[in-house]
DNA sequence: CGGCGATGGTTACCCGCTTCATATGAGCTC
DNA sequence: GAGCTCATATGAAGCGGGTAACCATCGCCG
């Protein structure tokens, strides 16, 4: 069954192939009545242009590329990823660009991929997500001179241009928090160690507890996972003295956290207080509800989206800030009790 | 700044565009020396063939789509399509395939994006996620004779090839394991009334329900979200006589469920059993650890993506089924008190 | 009435790759 | 050495659009 193409509906509306493309493509050439008219037969035959002609003419796919670079196990339990992707679909959707989506477990892999799409043409910018230190990403992307907009920063971007969010004023805004509550001995449960945001927090974590003069502080980094939040929950228990408050780097460790909490027989929030980051409607399920930092990470997508079009529409590559998360506290925290 | 195409590396080889082709394709026509050769100069210049110009020219893009026209408020919370999402990157990326993704609220929409997309030749074909009774989406797909997997069935696919597990023999083996410790009065949580897995599992509870002497069972449906998981718990556990056991058909419903019983002061499992469709590692981490149903999500994804690239290379359409999921018993079952 | 600028439309070439038809030449056979 | 076959390589035609350059009308003005 041959398919549709230009020539069919030029002949069948009894123009050339160059009228039909004028038409459509809204540009003067041909007058109201004859685009109406090429229209109404491009309509009736249910014809779109062909995407690899016209990328090959013109350069363009409408197609953007993502790549989401982590271990299997530990993408399903988030529900970030797909919170940013519906985000970025939403903005691309209305402006009839698609969203390419790899899913790799390779850092290799991934800048191969970068190499591969730009060369093929088969995207016309990316949206990175986690952005570590020293990320040779970055390089690889200035090298390339791919458009492109990383969820992240102001921090390690280099040139390129970010859409990233004031961690450092929530967190500090965590931190005071709890000490207001009262807490002195506070632990956070961190993701990834490498990745910016996670030092971030950390350096926001030991200025804000310097400030308010908290001095112990205790980290352990993790891999975002539910048996490495109990795990590190367990240790950190166990300590004589243990932490009255403990901030998890995400949703799942703190719902973990507080299973070790139950499970070692200690009360939450008297005895324990938890704040999870990135809220989510898991949190408002638990009992006690978890007190969290929340952000609207799909207006966070649909922003970096929108960057890169723009960039791709030629305007100057530029930064976002957005807004600011927000500590929402709810049923887990609360004052320690007395020492 | 020009970049490379296949006139560059077929100059910088001393040959013809066509011996490039040839080479790059591994197509006879060139000698293996010249091959090497070609080969080791397109390595060199970092070269790819454009996407779009061998689309154009040989109709096939080497991408593949997948639209989920779910609301962003149950996606986030849903493990379900990232675990599926990675599964099928896995099979793809291994033959350099990718995957268009599309996020639709808007059933209309995605209908309106299946036709565009085979238009424009903008994927080769397509793996379709929640069929549905009476699913228009199977008609069309047809009408348009776009090479597809769905991922369910085996009911309710027309002539379409799908990949499906047996729901029946599952949901059969949770009825009976409920019965046999002895619950009489068995509600079902269920997700989205006109999902045909939903009614599959509704089917194969009542058939098993008969069988086993079980004549109390109520179905409540939602949208799985936790809010309507809570409110469904809620309603059940205040009807006089109460179910002693509940089935939810995703985790969060059920992590929900469980928090409900801790509001009401009901125990579980002493005075309610739970069991969660669709097992995640959250299930693990509550107190007590939640039974459920588990099945490899991944392993489907990629069985899917598999059959479909097999049609791409002409086989024959055929439905593939996958293995029984597994209900596995935790903490959250158990004999009901005596009534 | 000739010349001029709009307006509306056509033609032909280009984008980068695949592939078919064709050419060249080496190695054989009779 | 003429005639074949086989292996290797080239050239050119298309794939389906976009668009620059060109052409035909027509109305208008001097």
């Amino acid at each position: 069954m041959k398919r549709v193409t230009i020539a069919d509906i030029a002949r069948a509306a009894g123009v050339s192939k160059g009228a039909v493309s004028y038409a459509l493509n809204g540009r003067p050439g041909v007058s109201e009545e004859t685009r109406r008219r090429i229209l109404a037969v491009a309509e009736q035959f249910g014809w779109h242009p062909s995407s690899a002609a016209r990328a090959l003419s013109d350069g363009r796919t409408g197609v953007l590329g993502m790549i989401v670079d982590r271990p299997a196990r530990t993408l399903g339990i988030e529900s970030f990823f797909m919170q940013l992707i519906s985000g970025i679909e939403a903005t691309l959707s209305a402006r009839d660009v698609s969203l390419l989506l790899q899913v790799t477990e390779d850092r290799e892999r991934e800048m191969a991929t970068y190499r591969r799409w730009w060369a093929q043409r088969r995207v016309d910018g990316v949206i990175v997500v986690d952005l570590r230190r020293d990320d040779p990403r970055v390089a690889l992307l200035e090298e390339l001179n791919m458009p492109c907009v990383v969820i992240g920063g102001p921090h390690g971007l280099g040139t390129l241009p970010g859409v990233w969010s004031d961690e450092v004023a929530v967190t500090t805004a965590v931190v005071e928090y709890l000490a207001a509550l009262g807490h002195r001995r506070v632990a956070r449960v961190a993701g990834l160690a490498d990745l910016w945001h996670t030092s971030v927090r950390g350096q926001a974590v030991a200025d804000a507890a310097d400030r308010v003069g908290l001095t112990d502080v205790t980290t352990v980094y993790t891999d975002y996972t539910g048996e490495e939040g109990a795990r590190a929950t367990r240790a950190l228990l166990s300590r004589r003295p243990s932490p009255t408050a403990i901030v998890y780097d995400n949703d799942t460790m703190a719902v973990a956290g507080l299973g070790v909490a139950h499970e070692m027989g200690i009360a939450v929030p008297q005895q324990l207080s938890i704040v999870a980051w990135d809220d989510s409607p898991l949190c408002q399920l638990l009992h006690p509800q978890l007190s969290a930092v929340s952000r609207d990470i799909a207006a966070y997508g649909g922003h970096a989206a929108e960057q890169l079009l723009k960039i791709l529409d030629g305007a100057e590559t530029r930064s976002f800030q957005d807004t600011t998360p927000q500590l929402i506290p709810r049923g887990s925290t609360a004052p320690p009790a007395a020492a």
